[in-house]
DNA sequence: GGGTGGTTTCCGTCTGGCGGAAACACCGCA
DNA sequence: TGCGGTGTTTCCGCCAGACGGAAACCACCC
């Protein structure tokens, strides 16, 4: 019923030879107005909309007021823009996150009560990994990700598990163009990368080591459709780097919580709808 | 920086003179095919979303290529049409759901922890309550509502909560409607209705015995921006109805987790922005 | 009071949205 | 193998409504 994996469309703006002229259906104007609101620019002003979509001002306001008439948008009493409660209500029906979510969470729930630390769980989609849901507590390290945040997928410990289990061609993709250093520990030699890839594939659970940030360390699993289908998520825990000690007694935990999560996955979309 | 609270817009389509004309604007061509998309849709043919919303076969074959190109919307691989990733992404960035839902965790998760029970959080919108978050785990009860579902805010117990602590000419709107009945238990009457308001503002926490389903009861209490400030949200939990004796004993747990709550959104959007 | 930055309204031009209709793809059935 | 039904995709001529420059408006601060 679902298409799980796979990468998404690419870009929302159409490049026609180099130079990016923003689509001019009246439709792609409303997407473009909501592409503005990202994690950096969660409020904005009609202007501030205006210079980040290069619409006109006259158009972004014309726009703008008919999302807000139909709640895509509402308005703080600052006068900025924000996204709106039912552009949301809307969108937390994706299936692809809601029956992940709906199902993962009971087994999310019990890695936490065992650590207390951050319990996350990933999709990839095409070369970037999206954060579908998280758990965290009062004793939690901070993250510097949060759900609906995208990341490129060969930064993180869970990504490294998607993209372990991606087709051919996004591997070679990611693979193939320079890796960015996050910390000093940041594997990004493509041929140390690759061999990365083969123990992930091998031992299913993986320990990242301050991949993304100097003070963590991660351990993530694959969650698949079934116990043996196609990688469809990531599972993984985030602990402060001091704690690293933990993250071997977490393998096994770990790949428990992600085989039931498989379990349950397959269960759900094979037999009924 | 954000309004939290406040009744958002009603209406999508305009209703000119009670024959609801669909607004012919492309703009709002696109949200009607957004809207098809509910909890009783999450996936459909083009022809069902034609079919819904009213519009031309072709139309909404040029808009839905459009949303989907964008990544709005995902083909499932049986052809069906359901909510991409891409708009999850951008709406999951909504600051009344976002920041509520950072605040709020750790401390329902120590709620959870406590009772191994569902617990919830959810805002009003208008007349109506939405689930903005919720924990459970194997063993707590299986629920009817799920993170996005609307409900009328009289029919549950932390949608009484809202209600009590909701605008005047909010309250008389519902009071003055009939209320449905879900259960022989649910209270129906305006006059029994309006001393439970009363009750729920002087003693905080609420017990709801078994007002939506057969099955359930609840506890449920108010969440402030700051400990005096409005009432943003309703925390609660549920709780099976044979364990309805545990409930007393939950209030006061629960009364601390909504303070905590309340405390921590009062120190976020004051003093910064 | 005058300057600045943002918002809202107005209106003439003309572009791109519109939807009927026809072609197409697929499937189950006889 | 042909046939009807269901859903999808493409085509195209007409004209509604999108477009954005410009000007009015508003609130705030030197």
């Amino acid at each position: 019923m679902v298409r799980w994996l796979g990468a998404g469309p690419r870009e929302g703006v159409c490049e026609t030879g180099g130079v990016s002229t923003t689509r001019s259906t009246a439709a792609g104007k409303v997407l473009e107005v909501l592409s503005a609101f990202d994690r950096e620019h969660p409020a904005q002003t009609l202007s501030e909309i205006a210079q980040r979509t290069g619409l006109a001002l006259s158009t972004t306001h014309r726009v703008v007021m008919e999302l807000a008439g139909w709640g895509a948008l509402e308005r703080g009493e600052d006068g900025s823009w924000h996204v709106g409660l039912r552009l949301w209500e809307i969108a937390s029906g994706c299936p692809r996150t809601q029956i992940l979510r709906d199902v993962a969470l009971p087994f999310m729930q019990d890695l936490y009560e065992a650590t207390h630390e951050n319990v996350q769980l990933a999709v990839r989609e095409g070369t970037e990994l999206v954060f579908v849901e998280r758990i965290a507590g009062h004793r939690s390290v901070e993250l510097l990700t949060s759900v609906g945040t995208r990341f490129p997928v060969g930064s993180t410990g869970m990504g490294r598990v998607l993209l372990a289990h991606a087709p051919r061609d996004i591997q070679e993709e990611v693979l193939g163009s320079p890796q960015r250093a996050w910390t000093p520990h940041t594997v990004t030699d493509p041929r140390t990368l690759r061999t990365q890839l083969d123990r992930i594939r091998r031992e299913q659970v993986f320990l990242s080591d301050r991949q993304l940030s100097e003070s963590t360390v991660a351990v993530a699993a694959p969650v698949r459709i079934g116990r043996t289908g196609p990688v469809s998520a990531a599972l993984g825990i985030v602990l402060a780097a001091p704690d690293a000690g933990r993250a071997r007694g977490l393998r096994e935990p770990l790949l428990r919580a992600a085989y039931g999560i498989s379990d349950e996955l397959g269960r759900r979309t094979r037999p009924t709808g």
